[in-house]
DNA sequence: AACACGGGCAACCGCACGAAT
DNA sequence: CATTCGTGCGGTTGCCCGTGT
């Protein structure tokens, strides 16, 4: 059953989004609310394809989102994330509000990868690299075996097990378990708490991690984190302009429950 | 100053999955 | 139950920009 095009190709615009394009699209979301792709286009008077519209939106334009580089404790928990999840970027971005799976995943391939592997640490694995040359090209040259046997090792979902993480007794750390694993973590994790609450499943983490994060600029202050998104988008100033406070930008007011509560119903969903 | 090269990031592509019909 | 549709996800590509020669 070959499926349709998730748009015709015919008359849509590929590539980099222009302000105008921008501005269309928020306007159109904060309007509307985000439903139906498909129909954004259209309806918002873009020539593009609906998975695009939802790309920039998800990635670039949502106004919850955390501009600039991860920082030290964002990316440890990155690296952490990772070695529980593999490259799930979804379900390690979701342990990060303000950060998008794209955005994490493009760091992890630039910044940490390289990090790791000057830390003599293979970014795949998580294990410590080897000196034998073979096992380390094996290693690195089997992409997905690696993360696709932690995966299947954890749960459904991905997530450790709450009860049988805090002892690393899961499989995933039977597998890692060597010292120099453990001590990696110890240094990635030295924040008891930090840890406790993301083996708990426990989302709050996040507000642990920004508390203890160096320079943090938004202290689970949402509207600090809105005036943050609007100095990396001065455009944005110009779409209140539009209106945006009077058709539900008070949807964006509480960002910091809502992304609880998402996190936590998508916990469910997944 | 001009060119080549590499890194970083935004965006695209194709597949998978779940809901709806 | 089979099929279609919409969306999400991960991998990959291509462009832009900074740096080195």
């Amino acid at each position: 059953m070959g499926r349709q095009p998730c748009c015709d190709k015919l008359g849509v615009k590929k590539g980099p989004w222009t302000a105008e394009e921008d501005k269309k699209l928020i306007n159109f979301i904060l309007t509307n609310g985000q439903c139906c792709w498909r129909a954004v286009p259209k309806l918002a008077g873009l020539r593009r394809c609906g998975k695009s519209c939802r790309l920039r939106w998800t990635n670039y334009l949502r106004p919850d989102l955390k501009r600039g580089l991860l920082t030290e404790a964002e990316e440890q928990l990155v690296i952490d994330l990772h070695a529980r999840l593999g490259n799930r970027w979804s379900k390690i971005a979701a342990r990060l509000p303000g950060r998008t799976d794209n955005e994490i995943k493009n760091h992890w391939n630039t910044h940490i990868k390289k990090k790791l592997l000057k830390m003599g640490i293979d970014p795949v694995t998580h294990q410590p690299l080897t000196k034998q040359p073979s096992s380390s090209q094996e290693t690195s040259s089997m992409p997905q075996s690696g993360n696709t046997h932690q995966l299947k090792e954890t749960d459904a979902d991905g997530l450790p097990n709450s009860s049988e993480e805090n002892s690393s007794s899961s499989p995933a750390d039977a597998e890692n378990s060597s010292g120099d694993e453990s001590l990696l973590l110890d240094t990635i994790c030295s924040d008891d708490s930090l840890m406790n609450s993301l083996w708990l499943d426990q989302t709050p983490l996040v507000d642990a991690l920004w508390d203890s994060a160096p320079k943090v600029e938004n202290t689970s202050n949402d509207m600090a984190m809105l005036t943050s998104w609007e100095d990396n988008c001065a455009w944005f100033l110009d779409c209140q302009d539009f209106g945006i406070h009077d058709f539900g930008f008070s949807c964006f007011n509480d960002i910091e429950s809502n992304a609880l509560q998402t996190l936590g119903l998508e916990e469910k969903g997944h």
